[in-house]
DNA sequence: GATGAATGAGCTTTCATTCAT
DNA sequence: GATGAATGAAAGCTCATTCAT
């Protein structure tokens, strides 16, 4: 089934206009993100941003309900199913990491947001409780891991997710800083292996009862 | 040996635009950060910003500066030196949660540089190395554990301060979106017992681990 | 072939912003000038000066660039074709003199850019040995005079035409002061003729000479 | 005699502003000239230039009377007494030419006070008929010349003077824009003695014609 | 005479948005 | 659906000048 010519054009449009301005908002913040910059980095023109979008805020809007239901759509991809818990655990926070370092435009889009307390996040109906099927994953492991006597009993999915995106997030989100402070170079490759391995270790230690 | 006024005054004007211009650069970023609102929320009126700081991005340097200095300050009040290493270890942990939670204003305006990639802090050459005063402090810690037996001792205190840092910065600069995603109220009295002991619990538990 | 209404209001926008700006740059100089009483004089807004050249120093150079164009255009006007070597020589000389008289405005406009050092200038391309076809004019008829044996052999181009210009750009760019130094009015209709006929008397004396 | 301390320096302050605003004022003209800079440049603070000429208009004006008394302090060393009228001319022309070039700021003012049409100059009472000396000059080598037969006798002093004058001007103050237009550099080292030589042949040459 | 602090008015420039076709 | 032209409001910044001591 082919769609007219003019509907495929409008479609790529508003799709080219929602990935560039992923990247320059994601560069430089809602406010610092410039509407001819978006405009300009495109076949279009700024018209159809109002055409499409509405706004400047609009087009936030779209890119930040896109991008979290991109995250979601890719987290849908973890399987640990084989693995004992103990091994499903670790790879679930190294898998996250990856994850994260292979998505900074979001992560930046979040801290973005975050400056912004939210708000713009808050009027998007699609959003609220999304956090739940990445959730469900780690309760799964826990669970079984719980059965299995293996991982100790008094510790919430919730706080393992929090534990495994707060080093995931930060890792990304504060590279700057973080490593200018300490002369290191977070995102340096040489890095990569022993900063994956590190929550991994943290949170099946932190896990495993004795 | 008394101030003249007007030089006392000028301190006060140079201190009342620095708090102001803190408060205003952490509420909206850079770009959205207002001088004109600046100005207003002060004795003083906008040309002084231009005066004493050269424009906006010499005031955000000077705001950007004055912040890591008073961390800095901050930090060196903290005192673990009477504990053994196994609870100076968590109340190192749970007291740099304290911190993060007493200086949100600080934690934004990280999180605003990290979305300009550090441009602006790098160039302030105060703010090299900054870091190692706190890592010291772990670094000890950590010493005597592992020469006491009770800590592994394959770990390094950069990767100690990390795991801490990467919780506590989280847990404040991305409240708005994490919570808004589960439900839950990072910033709510009643979670913050829990959330403080947590950072505890996950730092001594990794570092126990035999 | 009509071109759209829009785009012809485009071309005139702009042409008429050229226009007021040329004339209010030569009254005040490029420092002088402002904006805002460009864009006051016109039936646009201040906006479009942005629009359309980018700021005020890229309305200065394309002024400028108006400009030298407008004048060459009217030098390729000059013609002495069938007069005798000794009286084209003249004619040339009195009729830049007419033509320094009737445009001053191009005349301040040099010497403020002469102010300038040449700055902006310089990084006008289409300027660049600009200055060739007016010179030729002069070659041709000094050529002509040397193979008739009326002019002496030892004057080059170049310097005929730096008398003139000199004593034609003088007498409009210095008119103030002079004038005022000497109680004599260089811009007085009574003047005129005889301010005319001096610099053809002083050429061609000079060229005559045995 | 000496004066008292506060005196002596009072004047060295107001020589000094002076001297500061000449070449400020000459490098970027009345209204591009800042009274910061001036300031910045000497000993002094701003609060001087206010206490000492008023303010900015009156610290430029002090300038421009400050340099025409000197340029006719300079005029008067001119001696051309011994000379036949012939060489006498073509000396006073090629002095006047050397004058020139070594007073560049002196010419620039003058350039930039043409540009304001003259209107301070001529609130300067001093500067009224300034330009007598300089002509009773010439007046009187061409008075001796006309005697002796060797000059034309339908010149006048006033004709010369002009000539001379816009000779030498025109080759400072337009040097940028005529040496870019033809691709030559009139201040060039190697072209000082034949463009000094032009205007006493010129005016030479002029004056003998029968 | 001198100084550092302060200032209002106005400058150039930028921005998201809308209009006319 | 699409386009180039246009725009008002407000932003950041600069200027000559004056004040308080």
């Amino acid at each position: 089934m082919v769609e007219p010519e003019r509907q495929r054009d409008a479609v790529r449009t508003r799709a080219e206009l929602l990935a560039v301005a992923t990247e320059v908002f994601s560069e430089s913040g809602y406010s610092g993100a410039r509407v001819d910059e978006i405009a300009e980095r495109t076949r279009t023109t700024k018209r159809m941003i109002y055409y499409y979008f509405g706004g400047k805020e609009g087009l936030y809007l779209a890119v930040l309900e896109e991008a979290y239901r991109g995250i979601r759509e890719a987290e849908r991809g973890l399987d640990v199913g084989e693995l004992g818990p103990l091994e499903a655990m670790r790879r679930l926070a190294e898998t996250t990491y990856d994850h994260h370092v292979a998505h900074q435009d979001f992560i930046r889009l979040v801290a973005i947001e975050n400056i912004h307390r939210g708000e713009h996040m808050r009027r998007i109906e699609s959003l609220r409780d999304l956090g739940q099927p990445a959730m469900s994953l780690v309760d799964e492991v826990l669970a079984r891991g719980r059965d299995e006597g293996v991982f100790r009993a008094d510790v919430e999915a919730f706080d393992v997710h929090l534990v495994i995106s707060a080093y995931c997030v930060f890792q990304v989100a504060n590279q700057y800083t973080f490593g200018h402070l300490f002369g290191r170079d977070l995102a340096a490759p040489e890095n990569a292996a022993h900063l994956r391995g590190l929550i991994g270790d943290v949170v099946v230690s932190w896990l495993t009862r004795r």
